[in-house]
DNA sequence: CTCGTTTTGCGAGATTTTGATCATGAATGT
DNA sequence: ACATTCATGATCAAAATCTCGCAAAACGAG
């Protein structure tokens, strides 16, 4: 097995289960324990996980950025994120039903989708849900059901896969983790994968977010294909011949 | 078991019951008492609670913050909701699969659901299911999909009904609007009824939650017939004949 | 293929954690 | 006041785990 792979599969072990013990993890990847005590070393210097004596521990850090309110933004220099968050709600047309897919830029569309009139947004994010609900009483948003993934407040599996079939969607923001013009969308998890994958397919149109630094970013797991890509929102510092093989692709790429 | 793991149960445990005997967290941890011990003066170093002869208990320690006289009521229910909520988790058996409903008082089990090692959270709640990713990394959730109520943040319709279908659930957890020993559990809302009944259907043995101020609320919609509940937990200020009536009609009631 | 680098597995010695024992101090009942 | 019971802290040995160095294996470039 890759060394990538195998760090991926530990790390969502000690997301999974909370907290793991050297030995098991030895076991379950078929590695010596020296291996993985390198590995979690590792990742405890990375910040990914917690190291204790005998395994490790997830971290539980704060996944849910809090909004800043509307006036706020106004006056202050929206940040990229919230740049290609806002240019990104300009894409929705009233009355339409849009999939918004968990992830840290599609969370920031949702203080500007009240703009947008009548509406209906559909989520596998946790978070999401309970930002628009806790903020805005005209949005109207469905959620997917599944499993929660507790780091990411996203929700994945058979049942989200399920709920999609029952769904009509005009139109899919994707929050890409990476971007390659020539290989397609990036995904962070293996296990996310599938459900992304089922999301992707589902929508008519595809939108996908990633700011610059998402074009650097390598990753094992591909989503999508670039083909499957209809619309990109990204920020001025993207690379050129990135934007340019995108735009050769027919994709229509916005720089906010 | 991880000694990580075994602290932050030890420190739920201790929160739950608000006191607790170094023997019997000795037996409940399967460790020796010397162990207990050690953890408990750490913890106490910490300041994470304080130790006792005998063994610890817990530290409430309450930040002042300008209440005005609702909040102040609010949060003086809140205790009394509290205490019911960790009698109700203390119902729940290691490795079963629980639905929680969406409510206030299911929502005070969430902080005490992680001293139960290895349980499974269905919920149609996105306040629950945010509320459990945010804090714990140990408890399995599911999330029922639907459409989401704004003002509760909980999940309704066609779509949680079909999720209902493919789980198991050993045991339901349902916070009632009002509560009447002839008539039965009542609902506030007509939309939420029918998702209720479902949910309500699916469990093997049905818990209700119910403060004492529950029996005087009216409401027109009904939800469940009294014979549908398994247990009632309550307060000490409960009506006593409404107490001794639903223990006639073979309901175990618990008051915290 | 050969060389240099990286990754991995192994084992010795150091360190941490744990459970048992016991003298001492604290709570409780008479 | 006294005796009795129970909890405590200290200490020690055993077990588990970690660290570190080293060599074998895998890998990549030339």
């Amino acid at each position: 097995m890759l060394s990538e792979k195998r760090r991926s599969r530990l790390l969502d072990h000690v997301r999974r289960k909370g907290s793991v013990r050297v030995e098991d993890l030895a076991e379950v990847l078929g590695v010596s324990v020296s291996t993985v005590r390198r590995d979690l070393d590792e990742m405890d210097e990375r910040g990914l996980l917690r190291r204790v004596h005998g395994g490790a521990v997830a971290i539980t850090d704060q996944p849910v950025p809090v909004e800043t309110s509307m006036a706020e933004r106004a006056v202050h220099n929206l940040d990229e994120k919230g740049r290609i968050a806002a240019r990104a709600v300009d894409l929705i047309r009233p009355g339409s039903t849009v999939l918004l897919t968990g992830g840290s830029t599609t969370a920031q569309m949702v203080s500007h989708l009240p703009s947008v009139p009548d509406i209906t947004v559909v989520t596998n994010s946790v978070a999401i849900a309970h930002a628009i609900g806790t903020t805005s009483a005209t949005v109207q948003v469905l959620v997917l059901g599944g499993l929660l993934r507790n780091a990411e407040l996203s929700l994945l599996g058979h049942l989200t896969t399920q709920a999609l079939a029952d769904v009509h969607i005009d139109l899919a923001f994707f929050s890409a983790y990476g971007l390659d013009p020539a290989y397609g969308i990036m995904g962070a998890h293996l296990a996310e994968a599938e459900t992304d994958r089922n999301m992707i397919t589902a929508a008519k149109h595809l939108v996908v977010l990633a700011d610059h630094t998402k074009f650097s970013q390598r990753s094992a797991v591909r989503v999508a294909p670039v083909a499957r890509i209809g619309t990109l929102v990204t920020d001025d510092a993207a690379p050129a011949e990135a934007v340019a093989a995108l735009r050769a692709a027919d994709i229509t790429v916005i720089q906010a």
